[in-house]
DNA sequence: GTAACTGCAAAATATTTGCATCCTT
DNA sequence: AAGGATGCAAATATTTTGCAGTTAC
């Protein structure tokens, strides 16, 4: 497997053990994950430490992103290729099923424009829907 | 102040020294508050435990609603009249100001509805915007 | 008076920091 | 060899739970 070598050295990031399979975690998967699900989706497990830091430069370095929850969580997703360091490039809608609880991003639905009342300046916009996803509607 | 008192009493809620004081300063704010805020916000200061218990049932009442972060980290705003148990309607966006690193509602811009692939039923949607606020943008 | 709410203590979880060791380049 | 990354230990911070005493109705 190379994409993550590939990953990692265009970013200027030593190539690790745990580097490596932190992002294989993410790319095996279609959905986002948690702090929590990384640690336990390793094996063998890296320090809970390790999990932190490895997390925090990915969304550093533009690899992944945040994803905002009402619940005290962040969840973590792949970035697409536009990304980069300081500069994230992940408007598209996150989807979280309110029946198997997964959240995905919705790579190809945009953001619409909102008209903000005069004097807020746009920077970067979310957009988090619940919902019954593609898998629990039948 | 007998607004207080009202909103509990019409959620069937006993009127209580900490529900009172808790609800006081979300309706003397302007803008999202943190659990952290709140626990500072009164004098005297409730236990951290009444605080999260009185946070919950606020939210379980729709008296106030949660908005999604992509720190660890949750903030609640006041729900408008239209909020009942079990359903809330806060589907307007909340602007994260990046300068003054207040949250605050935008009651009165409605969320644009989107097309969602085949497949995916929405329920409920959240739009957080950051950016610059109206009193940053001098 | 009874049911519900609060505060305290403590447990369980989650996150951060410092430092010595090991690995990548 | 040098700088960065990891793992361990431990300090902090956050959230949850149980229970006894208190308050609202």
């Amino acid at each position: 497997m190379q994409k993550e070598y590939a990953i990692l050295k265009k970013c200027g990031l030593s190539i690790t053990t745990s580097r490596k399979a932190i992002l294989d975690v993410f790319l095996q998967s279609s959905e986002a994950l948690s702090h929590a699900d990384i640690e336990r989706s390793t094996a063998p497990a890296f320090d809970r430490v390790t999990v932190y830091r490895t997390l925090q430069t990915f969304v550093e370095y533009g690899i992944i992103h945040q994803i905002p929850t009402t619940d005290n969580s962040v969840l973590y997703a792949l970035c697409k290729d536009e990304c980069a360091v300081g500069h994230h490039q992940d408007e598209h809608i996150h989807f979280i099923c309110i029946l198997c609880k997964k959240t995905s991003c919705l790579e190809h639905v945009e953001i619409p424009k909102v008209n903000l009342p005069k004097g807020f300046e746009p920077v970067q916009t979310a957009m988090v829907i619940k919902g019954i996803c593609l898998h629990c509607t039948d």
